[in-house]
DNA sequence: CTAGTTGCAAAGAGTTTGCATGGCG
DNA sequence: CGCCATGCAAACTCTTTGCAACTAG
């Protein structure tokens, strides 16, 4: 299990790293990297082991029963909350200091101690929220 | 589409308001009322009836590919977050004045604008926490 | 009586897995 | 060369849907 290097699992990261900001279904990547260039069980078989060394974060898009996948820097992306774009898709990070005092916050009023790395705040942007209101 | 009082439809709502801390799956409240009471189509096309009227939250239990649902009461719980605990299972109501600083925080510090309804935040409540670490 | 509801079984969508083949190290 | 990864198709799981029978209002 010492993670090959093959073209497959080096293209998916690839395009991972490339659309940073962005998050995509499994079925997604396998289109956008090319049915031809990579199977959609290698895609899944890929995520998995990705997702389990922190390589990329699993979010639950809203309002589609698929799991969706982005990029993730395992290290810098454990200390702080991620921010879900439900209108653009794209995800924020948000700050460390923020992160903490929200933790800090909830902890102190309910006891209860949010997971960074599960809790994804699901809203509109900043951007889309200049755009249209709906 | 009024919505008949059926039987079943009496006791899954029953079941549900009786465990208002807890959340289901469609097969887990199917099997738990009964399958010979209910059957799973009835269970999957009730919650969706109530998941829009707002009688129920659906929670992406972490970890499970299934929905999870939980009673609601529509007008009290569109006001506040909840938290759920990845251990107990059990959903919590963070009281509106702190859900109302929290999203105003965020919303200060990102321009991002928390939904209220679709957010849960995951973590471990006060009282697991007291339990055991690991 | 009429329209919403139910159960069942079949269809769908998303994801996982078995197996033979292929490619990294 | 050995072992992990790939592709394909079949298997699975969760959810939705068509349809005839049923029932609340």
């Amino acid at each position: 299990m010492t993670n090959y290097n093959t073209k497959q699992r080096r293209t998916l990261l690839d395009h991972l790293a490339e659309h940073a900001d962005e998050s995509f279904s499994a079925r997604g990547l396998a289109e956008a990297i090319g049915d031809k260039d990579i199977s959609v069980s290698a895609v899944y078989r890929n995520l998995a082991q990705l997702e389990k060394q922190g390589g990329v974060r699993r979010i639950n898009q809203i309002g589609s029963r698929e799991a969706y996948y982005q990029y993730s820097n395992a290290a810098k992306c454990r200390k702080h909350l991620h921010l879900a774009c439900a209108r653009c898709g794209r995800t924020f990070h948000m700050d460390v200091a923020s992160t903490n005092e929200l933790i800090r916050a909830v902890s102190g009023k309910t006891g209860f101690e949010v997971d960074r790395s599960s809790t994804v705040l699901y809203g509109i942007c900043e951007k889309c929220r200049g755009k249209q209101e709906e």
